[in-house]
DNA sequence: AAGTGGTCTAGACCACTTG
DNA sequence: AAGTGGTCTAGACCACTTT
């Protein structure tokens, strides 16, 4: 006969919220609806209207609701599956490939990529900016990252920084004898300029994919690939964007 | 000669705090070294608490903090590389598996699993408990749902929920012929239980692995793997823990 | 008991989108 | 101009760990 649950340890305010919320996700709420605005649902629930937004919070971490700012908050259609081993020996740029070249400059890498580079990364790079786009949204940014030591056909004297120039360094790569790839998934937030292209405020969660390229002398190219975390769920395998369907 | 920059659109102050933060972390900091506490960071950067805590919620998220109530706020060591392949066509309980089963049920799947399992899912599935320890702390957990078609050797009768019971399972689920799998990855967030068994805290940010695995028949097994989000690093390929060990 | 991070409040103002 | 979510404040209290 508690109060209301005389529970040892009180569940967080935000997180009873959470609950709740989700459940009325599941049964009142169509994908694409719209929320009441903040301040009304903290005044229905009794809330701070902090306290309420942990609780958005959650479930848009979790792919249950999409805010946008000026506009208010909807119910977020169940995240796409993204197919992010193509084919698995498949390189940048060969057909059937998913992204669209965007830019190409010269730089030096980031540390941790010039690490995986080898000893060849004091030198230049072509860094080739590309984005993926899925129903017309994109949903991913890369950074490839081609030592010139790969792509010799490249003359590092042509200033033009365009798509043009990236597809160059792209179709220069391919003429290497591919020899496998590898890769790595962890959770990380969107820099400024990735957040403005996936139309996200700097700092949201994101997906950090990264692939290293392997040729016979070596690693022959790093991408850095970020994916929006809370539309996107990454499949590997044979089964492309069908793995939940029957649920 | 702006007052201090005439930017048109001003850097949030949380934003600006991370940056100056991790710079502080790249150069003044070691690993494990424990920073001031919240109350007098946010003082000396002259912001409030609230808007420290989320800078510091930020660098959480990448993986560069480790926060633990009653203890303080910690420089975090490099995120653990954890292979998500320990062998192409390896299935769970067979040798060299990183998991420890720690115990075993019967009882319904959830709606999206069932999905995946087929029509058998309404009966009777095994859901095997598991988890995955490195360095002597707990980096996932896991629940393998096993439809009881796939282990026909277990009978339902025992009423034993140990992790004896879950061995066996698996033990039968190894005598099928292998048929591949696939997986998915996507961001969570921890259920009360998983968050308990991390020693997170309930909503702490997770990779959620979805494996398949399929025998002759179909679907003979499910796996949903919670990782923790802040100190994994999951790979993909035949390198390990090695990818980022030059930079 | 003291000190830490975690939760919560009530309010203010800002940036952005839309009518 | 109105309405939305995003940022920020100053304070309070709580749960947890350590001493």
């Amino acid at each position: 006969m508690g109060t209301t649950r005389p529970e040892t340890v009180p569940e967080p305010k935000y997180w009873h919220l959470r609950t709740v919320l989700s459940n009325a996700l599941d049964s009142e709420f169509e994908v694409g609806e719209i929320l009441p605005n903040e301040r009304e649902l903290a005044a229905r629930f009794g809330v701070a209207r902090a306290t309420l937004r942990q609780a958005l919070e959650q479930l848009e971490l979790e792919g249950r609701l999409q805010r946008r700012r000026g506009v208010g908050t909807t119910v977020a259609p169940p995240r796409v599956g993204i197919e992010v081993e193509p084919a698995r020996h498949g390189w940048p740029g060969a057909p059937g490939d998913a992204w669209q070249t965007e830019g190409c400059e010269e730089s030096a890498p980031p540390a941790a990529v010039a690490g995986m580079l080898g000893a060849d990364a004091d030198r230049t790079v072509f860094t080739v900016h590309r984005v993926r786009v899925v129903h017309g949204q994109p949903v991913a940014t890369e950074l490839l990252y081609v030592p010139a030591a790969s792509v010799p056909g490249m003359s590092a004297i042509e200033t033009d920084a365009g798509a043009a120039r990236g597809r160059a360094v792209l179709r220069e790569l391919n003429r290497l004898e591919p020899g496998g790839q590898d890769r790595s998934v962890e959770l990380g937030s969107a820099r400024a300029e990735d957040a403005k292209r996936l139309d996200r405020l700097p700092g949201a969660p994101v997906l950090v994919v990264t692939t290293r390229y392997f040729a016979a002398g070596g690693t022959a190219a790093v991408a850095v690939s970020t994916y929006r975390a809370d539309t996107c769920r990454l499949t590997f395998g044979d089964t492309g964007g069908v793995a939940l369907m029957a649920s």
